[in-house]
DNA sequence: TCTTTCGTCAACCATTCGGTTGACTACGAC
DNA sequence: GTCGTAGTCAACCGAATGGTTGACGAAAGA
């Protein structure tokens, strides 16, 4: 898993997880209020949060022997930059199809219409 | 795994297959051309790219022996509409703090602070 | 002190995942 | 027809995942 990026959409692969962190947007929960709604155990639940944690998308403080868990909304930026990053690309792609289309009449006479590699794909790798 | 949602989430939970739309998104490619820079076998990639297909993130044609494939950018909408649907609450709440403190100040007297189980969840499950 | 509540840790289990190798299909070229 | 190229399918393997149960730790209340 390694990066934080994999372990983020990892983390939100998980439709249980997914719910807890929607329902975390309204407020700091307890391990228990988190898993009263679902049909397991508190073990597992306790599991989905480590896993959130590990991916930096909740933190947990101490009050006596309740763990209350916040959710940091930050990381979600890092998801949002790396999907606007590509899909601005495949849109400007797009949206030059035309000019493409007008290029490669004009070049018909070379015959390298070469597209598999295209840009640089550079993995972000969080900054 | 079921929703689409979470095939989503989990194909870009993979660094290779991160690479691989990233690389997409410069123009649509073969097999072979995507699995060239990766040290790992065609049937990997091949593998890989079923994830991909079955996510919705790409789409594949027939050409004589080759299978070319091509980005399906719009599904990245459902996972910023997701993301960005949490974020906004999230970041509400943040900025109520201020008003939830003074009211929770006023409200001292009655003294159910209920925050537990918040706003509706709703976990789309796709339209 | 004893008990209860809230939560984690550890061990186990079935399933999924990312990778491999080997066999096979589909098409173009010779 | 035969060969080479592009790719998939099938079986297998080791590691990770999501779940369980059971035991334990830490703090509040009796």
């Amino acid at each position: 898993m390694s990066d934080q990026l994999s372990r983020v959409f990892a983390a939100l692969s998980d439709p249980t997880r997914r719910d807890m962190v929607a329902r975390l947007t309204g407020g700091d929960a307890t391990v228990g209020e988190l898993a009263a709604p679902y049909a397991v155990s508190m073990q597992a639940v306790s599991k989905h949060l480590k896993v959130l944690e590990e991916a930096g998308l909740v933190t947990r403080s101490r009050d006596a022997q309740r763990r209350p868990v916040h959710l940091e909304a930050e990381v979600f930026d890092l998801m949002t930059k790396w999907i606007e990053r590509y899909r601005q690309r495949a849109e400007e792609r797009y949206q030059r199809l035309d000019a493409v289309l007008a290029e490669l009449d004009n070049d018909e006479h070379n015959d390298e219409h070469k597209q598999g590699l295209a840009g640089a794909p550079e993995e972000g790798t969080a900054s």
